[in-house]
RNA sequence: GUGGCCAUGGUGAAGCGGUUAACACUUACGACUGUGACUCGUACAUACGAGGGUUCGAUCCCCUCUGGCCACCCCA
């Protein structure tokens, strides 16, 4: 047996790659238009960044990361998401000293040591956008219309949104109290998972999928109603900024987010398509972090999609490009002056194909109508002699005489 | 990490203990010695995920490993 990739980790083959590039260049094109400019960091980086921002007890830091030490002695670790790197970089390069209000994105591999399944890789493709500096909702509504955007300008409308406030570390505890309160009369109804979740991750339970834990939780408290005046204007900002551009949204105040550091602000894209990987891309406001990291006390809101989601959302749609012109010669000699022909045309940006190999015209001719030629040509002795030659549109095969010169043959295939 | 299902060529797949591993698609070439799509012909698995075992004999049975899918956990 041959040595095969690693599990958990894909090769994404030349006819899935279009579709990647139509998913990345949406997304810059979108995050550009919004005032994003990319940054680009590291994919490892010291272990200690992301047990400091993502959360010692998360399943992430806990479980999930490929760590190890380097041959200096270092823990270092492959980045298993992308806003640590990013603060990370802001922080090491004090762009808050130039203007706290960045805003970033930044794309590229993540990596997470967990079951593979269908949206869900070992090493796996995010899109991501920050922005720092800015306590005012309206930042937390650019990101959520620029994200829904995104989605709209690769044509899905699949994904809806979803938002939720968790309050802040004020307010946030007062919360959480009145639910284990609520729950403690109740953990006999719960599942096994759900009584784990109990002293682990009791915000969790409210996102249980079982049946009973469902109907025990119908009456829970909801985090929107505990929160502090700060964090509830906030969030009322957020809606009226939403609402005043129209933008669809659903208060989901079970929604919960795996990451320590979000405050106030989170919300997901989901979808019911991708089995149990409903979240297209999710995020939030992460007003500790900054300072959590040695940086400034200063704010910041983002979100991540994942880009494997997002492509199957897409499905099998062809993004590959078809050649304008494809050139079948007769002769060795007919060759090298279609080969100088194809040189001239390329050099002015028309897509042209010949064959490589001195098949028959027959083989030539299949082989254009594979690729999806929108024109053919075909160059012999004939052709040479009257440097004239008969341009045949594929799709109705009809053909036009024009002189074998670059500017004749693009004008007759535009 | 847990549970269930699954694993035949480039692809979709039939076969399910016994001499040539069906069929379809794809691909290549040809049917016109200068023209594609339809049609027709020809070719294409020393091989049934890997490694062991049972058997006179295994693609078909058993074990282990690897990989995939689904659910859980968790998450993008």
């Amino acid at each position: 047996m041959s040595v095969t990739a690693i599990k958990g980790f894909n090769d994404i083959l030349p006819r899935e790659s279009g579709r990647w590039h139509h998913i990345e260049q949406a997304a810059r094109r979108v995050f550009e238009l919004n005032g994003f400019s990319e940054i680009r960091v590291p994919i490892m980086e010291k272990t200690e960044l992301f047990s400091r921002s993502i959360g010692d007890a998360t399943d992430i830091v806990e479980k999930e990361m490929y760590t190890f030490t380097d041959k200096g002695g270092n823990s270092v670790t492959l980045r298993p998401e992308g806003t640590a790197g990013v603060m990370r970089a802001f922080i090491e390069h004090k762009l808050h000293a130039q203007d706290p209000v960045a805003r970033l994105y930044y794309l590229g591999p993540m990596f997470r040591y967990e079951r593979p399944q269908k949206g869900r890789y070992r090493q796996f493709h995010q899109i991501g956008a920050e922005i720092t500096g800015v306590h005012d909702p309206l930042a937390d509504a650019q990101v959520l219309n620029m994200l829904v955007g995104f989605f709209r300008e690769i044509g899905l409308d699949e994904p809806h949104l979803q938002i939720n406030s968790l309050g802040c570390p004020d307010c946030r505890p007062v919360y959480r109290a009145a639910l284990l309160e609520f729950l403690e009369g109740r953990l006999d109804q719960l599942c096994e998972d759900c009584r784990r979740r109990y002293s682990t991750n009791p915000l969790r339970i409210l996102d249980c999928k079982v049946p009973r834990c469902i109907e025990a939780t119908a009456g829970a408290p909801s985090v929107l109603d505990y929160l502090c005046a700060g964090c509830n204007e906030h969030f009322t900002g957020v809606r009226g900024y939403l609402e005043s551009t129209g933008t669809p949204y659903a208060v989901n105040p079970r929604m919960v987010r795996g990451l320590d550091y979000y405050t106030r602000t989170t919300f997901e894209m989901v979808t019911g398509l991708l089995g149990s990987q409903s979240a297209v891309a999710a995020g939030g406001r992460y007003d500790g972090l900054i300072s959590q990291l040695g940086g400034p006390s200063i704010p910041g809101i983002g979100f991540a999609m994942g880009l494997e989601r997002v492509a199957l959302l897409l499905g099998d749609q062809e993004f590959s490009h078809r050649p304008d012109l494809f050139i079948a010669t007769l002769g060795g000699g007919e060759r090298s002056f279609a080969f100088r022909l194809m040189h001239d045309l390329l050099s002015q940006g028309a897509r042209v194909e010949m064959d490589y190999d001195g098949k028959s015209l027959k083989s030539q001719m299949r082989r254009a109508d594979k690729l999806g030629a929108r024109f053919s040509l075909v160059i012999g002795e004939n052709e040479v002699t009257s440097g004239k030659a008969a341009v045949k549109r594929m799709e109705d095969g009809t053909q036009s005489e024009v002189p074998l010169v670059a500017d004749a043959i693009l004008k007759a295939i535009r």
